[in-house]
DNA sequence: TTTTGGTTTAACCAAGTGGTTAACAAATGT
DNA sequence: ACATTTGTTAACCACTTGGTTAAACCAAAA
């Protein structure tokens, strides 16, 4: 086994393909524009990873990987609901802020082709709720919190967090916003999000 | 002006292009596929709407048109900051439920196209959040309401209600539910999302 | 130096793509 | 009745698409 260039072109292409992909999706890409990007030759795209649809797939992956510990982080660790909402809603907001395409990204190419997602929720890193669920009715029982559905608050909490992200262009344009202001309305729900789920759930 | 069938075939038209333009966005359609749905040949589409980029946007303005007075509603009628919360949520879920394909095709077209929107925010249609703001702001003056920002508020709003629907699938897969439990799960947020905001807000 | 193996390239290809055209059919107007 | 406009069709076209191939390249092993 030789590697000479292998990872410098390999990983080239992965990184244009990733912007690429994550700004046109599946069906708008074209791969003589991730080669373009890349600085390389078209046919190496099919050398190193052998069909558009593959190519996807790697990146889509590698996208989901990234994302998916944010959350691990919040369903199995062992601090307080209030501390993991409060975290949670902070961490993740600045998450996005360095990974702006990602939640579009996978949601849309999701909705394109939902059977795509058993691939991946087979996987260990695909995030379980079975000890968050376990947690919240604790604290439910313990009467921290005001009698919730664990399935109801997660679903609450990613709403709330990603939603504004995924329709950005939507929500600039009911607030007049523009990119600058935006941001800032980003960075003040850090605080706003949180505290506002915790004035729901706490008894 | 003659009529002749003009009617049925142009109708039969914008009918195929949104089914197939909501199922696979505007890069994923395929001209003739929305002939072959419509029964009709291929170029009858241009004859009617010229290009594809323009059955498109005759497709997304129809989608807009119809999301856009659920939002007008809750913004500009009389009733309390609560009861429109209520009555949003609860009319929202049933309104998707309906059209499932609309939000995921606007913002995933939007984010596509992000100059898009000034197509139509500049109409009189597009939902206006003046009076809404100032309701909030009285409601939490006469101490209905805890000290909030209506554009908060109504994103909140937006989120918990839109979200799920446009991260079905990984919704689903969250919770390990399938598409009848996920339907159930719908149907219960209609309660659950107004009451999860109101004790938020409520002083 | 020569051989060997993975790496890279330009040229190519068949299958689709949105869009057009010219002829034809069906109404409508006179 | 005839002429004119409107609706409809099949065939066609230029161009783009993902993918292939055969030859060239080039570092390291022999």
């Amino acid at each position: 086994m030789s590697k000479k260039k292998e990872v410098t072109t390999e990983t080239q292409i992965l990184e244009a393909a990733k912007h690429v992909f994550q700004n046109k999706g599946m069906d708008g890409a074209r791969m003589q524009e991730i080669a373009d990007e890349a600085k390389i030759n078209k046919a190496m795209l099919h050398y190193y990873y052998r069909s558009k649809q593959l190519l996807f797939e790697a990146v889509f992956k590698n996208a989901f990987l990234l994302l998916a510990p944010q959350l691990n982080k919040v369903l199995n660790d062992d601090s307080s609901i209030e501390d993991k909402i409060r975290n949670f809603t902070s961490n993740y907001i600045s998450f996005i802020n360095k990974h702006p395409y990602i939640p579009n990204f996978i949601i849309q190419e999701l909705n394109r082709n939902p059977n795509f997602i058993s691939n991946i929720s087979e996987q260990a890193i695909f995030p379980n709720i079975d000890k968050f669920k376990k947690q919240v009715e604790i604290e439910v029982q313990q009467g921290i919190l005001k009698p919730i559905a664990a399935e109801q608050l997660f679903i609450h909490l990613l709403a709330l967090n990603v939603f504004p992200f995924i329709a950005k262009p939507l929500v600039k344009a009911f607030l007049h916003l523009e990119d600058k202001d935006f941001k800032q309305f980003m960075e003040s729900r850090k605080k706003e999000v949180a505290d506002f789920i915790i004035h729901s759930i706490k008894a």
